[in-house]
DNA sequence: GAAGATATCGCAACTCCCTGCAATAGCGCC
DNA sequence: GGCGCTATTGCAGGGAGTTGCGATATCTTC
């Protein structure tokens, strides 16, 4: 197992509980939350504490095994690194999510670099605004 | 008062914590907080309930009155309307924060009104990734 | 295989924000 | 000016996420 490695590597130790969590991403077909590994594990039979599942996924993400984005609620969602990644659109009307591939936001990415020295990860947070049919609505 | 006029004009009511939390809000210099706003009217002897503050920021920000924007952190943070907006950069290692003026975001905003229909509004979620300095922290 | 060092866990408490509900207080109208 | 309608408030409670701390378990070393 290379993350079991990468951990020792820096120290740290291959616990139950992170096995368990390792183990829910890894079953997990997309993205997920804090909540439904909880849940997914305690529908096995295991209770994990709601701060050890958050401690651990911070660990795995320095580990650079998963990735977290923020949408346009208050829910962090969690991914394995191992995914393709994307960017997000939000509705703040409708909540309707759509997902862009990364091509398509890499100019401003490349222009924050140039302008700025900054490297953005526009895939961290999903990008708010009206979607089309919603627009519609409003101004009819 | 323009806000007033438009708050009654839909059937709203200024009451006492409106007004209050309006002046808070004028007085702002820049960006502030809910927690700020409750702090700096309990400074002057008014204790407001915080869901009130919160609500009343979402009925002014459908007013049209402010807005609000997600810095990486867990903090709402709320702006007048009047100001001028702009973009953020937020370094997911220092925490430094850096203002982008929306010219540079716009040619984005473009591409995916054409290719999606999407209205999106850039500044409302900060860009978060890594500025110049750590970046050549980390690669040294 | 046992011992020691310490990374990690669970718990409790806390922060920011949101929601349901009963009580209150603005507003429009007579 | 008083009355009734109902928007708004405060309170209590909840959800997501974070943090400090003492107890525990894992890893390293002998």
């Amino acid at each position: 197992m290379k993350i079991e490695d990468a951990l020792r590597q820096r120290g740290g130790r291959m616990t139950m509980q992170r096995r368990l969590i390792l183990d829910a991403l890894a079953r997990a077909r997309h993205h997920t939350t804090a909540d439904d590994i909880q849940r997914q594990l305690r529908a096995k039979g295991f209770e994990i504490d709601a701060s050890t599942i958050y401690r651990n996924l911070e660990v795995l993400e320095g580990l650079g095994h998963v990735t977290h984005t923020h949408l346009d609620d208050r829910v962090t969602r969690w991914h394995r690194a191992d995914e393709e990644r994307h960017g997000h659109l939000v509705c703040t009307v409708c909540g309707a999510e759509t997902e862009v591939p990364m091509a398509a936001l890499r100019p401003l990415a490349r222009r924050l670099m140039e302008r700025y020295g900054f490297a953005a990860d526009l895939a961290h947070a999903a990008v708010s605004g009206i979607c089309e049919q919603c627009r519609v609505v409003q101004s009819s």
